[in-house]
DNA sequence: GAAAAGACCTTTTTT
DNA sequence: AGGTCTTTTC
């Protein structure tokens, strides 16, 4: 093994008991976890006794496969959600549900609500719809039961007819077993005897509990996290999990590890510099012996095609490798000025994260019907792709066979085979025919072996690729997305020791992402939150403007502002060498090109820490406090003070119209008297 | 019941 | 600006 440090070495001997591990960003943590593994594989615990839990499939990944190399034994490394689906496959039957469960994802989810919104004759209105999906994964997340809230209750009684469970309900229902079922609980306190948890700051109640739960017996509980890391709040996330491990643990060990091995000082003294404005935190010394490295750039250009522009600039002029290259960005669609640029300029790129292939259109629809092909009870796939292609049943006839299957207590396929074979519903000649098309098609359909057959097969018999001749423009490529599919049925297959449908199916709803070649020499593109554990030589933070990070909606509320300050420092601490910030004036968002102003996140690095790549700036003229001016886009206004920060001379200026205070650098706001 | 036209709303972050 | 959802028309 490498050189470990002393508190590493204390964290990778811990055998017995609860121990909580402070790693802060870049201090070997990982390392830790798959050592403190193999220790313990060492000391002759079985492999199969031990659990990693991670938050991403990534992650987990990873663990496995540092595992599998250090040790060459298979260790389970799962996320919360595939680990729970593992757990109630085997037992969710205790709770009346089908262990052929299907796993609703988002937009499931969503289709469903809107149907219990329709059954109460509520109206979605001003995005009713969306805070009570919120308040539903709310409640689940703090695992609560539905008691008298109609919306929750219909969704909940529908989610269990039609065998589905969403995201939050895998770990909500795993735990109501558990707490419902000592005797379950138990079979799995005795499976898993040592516990390793990773990046414990993002846990929510359901995750800690379930945790609690299973470490109740042997207390074998192994946490590792960084409050300052904490990202995940509007997930239900709280950091008080990591703060009150103590208590919940009686008796646990704390290690702090404050060394960071990735980044030059420069970029960890702005880092912790930058979250030093939070209140309440834990306070900690975070420090690297990598030297102190070149300072970080910071450029505020007039637009964002200068900031790709002078982004591909510093990529061409770097000596790191694309895949030591990352863009960060807020929000997704902040992807596409990056996209187009790298694009023109021939530089390979990867996003990671963003819309997922399994979430187009052509694929859930195909996954859809295997969904009915594995279990007929889930209604939403029935209603997907009954009329694919198109037989005569829309929305009248769908609701006509729903109601029929309601009133019977049935799944709707097996409604559905009922009205065919003694057309009891008023139906059209047409329509029984298309319907008795359908049902034929999915009973073919259930006796087709291998799995990569069964799904060529569905597109084949549903006629799908006719189906697609309908919009010309658009085709060719989710055609190529269906070939693309079949290919990953096919490599899947090979890789999985025991391939089924189920296996198959859950796999891609858990794995919105598709796994991203590591390999490729492309320069990265992610999200903010999707840079979580990972690291970089080269680091872009871009977009730093104000309403876009800090996001619009952490405006008044000062906790998500922290929490936004955060993500920020996450940001900041992938980077290994060398870290570039860049905001623009103006952006084309929501269909027009809006002023913006630089991300206050800017203003609280210290400027002895920053180099300012200068935007050609004019002569500015100096104003005093109460002097009048205008300013190209909000108007006239009057200074009511004058400054310097670390981006030159600032002001405050009233401006009248708005009745608003903005803050303003003299050198890019060009005001006028 | 299906196609076309129009309203409307988006864009936070993930499993 | 672009896609999605809703309404209108055939």
């Amino acid at each position: 093994m490498e050189q470990l440090n002393p508190e590493q070495t204390l964290a990778v001997n811990h055998v017995e008991g609860p121990m909580l591990v402070l790693a802060g960003a870049g201090s070997g943590k990982t390392r830790v976890v798959t050592y403190r593994i193999v220790h313990l594989l060492e000391l002759g615990i079985p492999p199969s006794e031990i659990l990693a839990v991670t938050f991403t499939n990534k992650a987990a990944e990873e663990m496995r496969h540092r595992i599998r190399k250090l040790a060459n034994v298979y260790v389970l490394a799962s996320t919360f959600h595939s680990l729970c689906a593992r757990i109630l496959r085997e037992s969710i039957s205790f709770l009346g549900y089908s262990r052929d469960f299907t796993i609703y994802d988002e937009d499931d989810s969503e289709k469903l609500l809107k149907e219990c919104f329709a059954a109460l004759n509520i109206k979605d209105e001003k995005g009713l719809l969306k805070s009570a999906r919120a308040a539903i994964s709310h409640a689940k997340n703090f695992l609560e039961e539905p008691a008298n809230d109609p919306i929750y209750n219909l969704y909940q009684s529908k989610l269990k007819s039609y065998q589905a469970l969403d995201f939050d309900d895998l770990l909500f229902l795993t735990v109501k077993l558990f707490k419902e079922f000592p005797n379950q609980l138990e079979v799995y306190q005795k499976r898993w005897t040592f516990l390793l948890i990773d990046e414990y700051q993002d846990t929510n109640t359901a995750q800690s509990t379930l945790i609690r739960l299973l470490a109740h017996k042997h207390h074998n509980v192994f946490a590792v996290g960084d409050p300052d890391q904490s990202i995940y709040s509007w997930r239900g996330a709280d950091v008080s999990h990591i703060l009150q491990f103590k208590d919940d643990y009686p008796g646990a060990q704390i290690v702090r590890l404050e060394q960071n091995y990735r980044s030059r000082n420069i970029i960890l003294k702005a880092a912790n510099a930058l979250i030093q404005h939070n209140t309440g935190r834990l306070e900690k010394n975070l420090w690297s012996a990598r030297g102190e490295g070149e300072k970080i750039g910071l450029y505020i250009c007039p637009h964002e095609h200068a900031e790709t522009e002078f982004i591909i600039r510093e990529i061409q002029k770097s000596p790191y490798p694309l895949s030591e290259c990352v863009i960060f960005y807020r929000t997704h669609f902040q992807s596409r000025v990056f996209e187009d640029a790298l694009l023109r300029n021939r530089i390979p790129y990867r996003i990671i994260g963003g819309l997922s292939f399994y979430q187009r259109r052509e694929v859930k629809d195909i996954l859809s019907l295997l969904r009915i092909v594995l279990a007929g009870a889930d209604f939403l796939s029935f209603a997907r792709t009954v009329n694919i292609p198109k037989r005569g049943l829309g929305e009248g006839a769908v609701s006509k066979i729903q109601a029929f299957a309601e009133e019977r207590l049935m799944p709707i396929f097996q409604a559905a085979e009922i009205i065919v074979d003694r057309k009891e519903l008023k139906l059209s000649q047409k329509q029984y025919e298309g319907l008795k098309d359908y049902v034929e098609m999915i009973r073919i359909l259930r006796t087709i072996q291998p799995l990569s057959t069964q799904l060529a097969e569905a597109i084949e018999r549903s006629r799908y690729l006719t189906y697609l001749k309908d919009d010309p423009e658009t085709e060719q490529e989710r055609k190529e997305n269906l070939q693309e599919l079949i290919a990953k049925a096919v490599e899947w297959e090979q890789e999985t020791e025991t391939p089924n449908l189920a296996a198959f199916l859950e796999e891609l709803t858990l794995k919105s992402t598709k796994e991203t070649d590591t390999e490729a020499d492309a320069i990265r593109l992610m999200t903010f939150h999707n840079g979580k554990g990972l690291e970089f030589d080269l680091v872009f933070l871009v977009g730093m403007e104000e309403d876009l990070f800090p996001h619009v909606n952490c405006r008044d509320n000062p906790e998500s502002l922290e929490e936004e300050r955060r993500l920020c420092y996450v940001g900041m601490t992938r980077a290994k060498e060398s870290l570039y910030l860049t905001a623009s004036r103006h952006r084309f968002l929501w269909g027009a090109s809006r002023p913006m102003r630089p991300s206050r996140f800017l203003y609280e690095i210290p400027s002895e820490y920053l180099r300012t790549f200068e935007e050609r700036s004019g002569d500015t003229d100096v104003f005093s406090p109460g002097t009048a001016v205008v300013h190209k886009d909000f108007g006239p206004g009057i200074v009511q003070k004058s400054y310097q920060t670390s981006l030159g001379l600032t002001y405050d200026v009233f401006f009248p119209k708005a009745n608003t205070v903005r803050t303003l650098i003299a050198k890019y706001a060009k005001l006028s008297s």
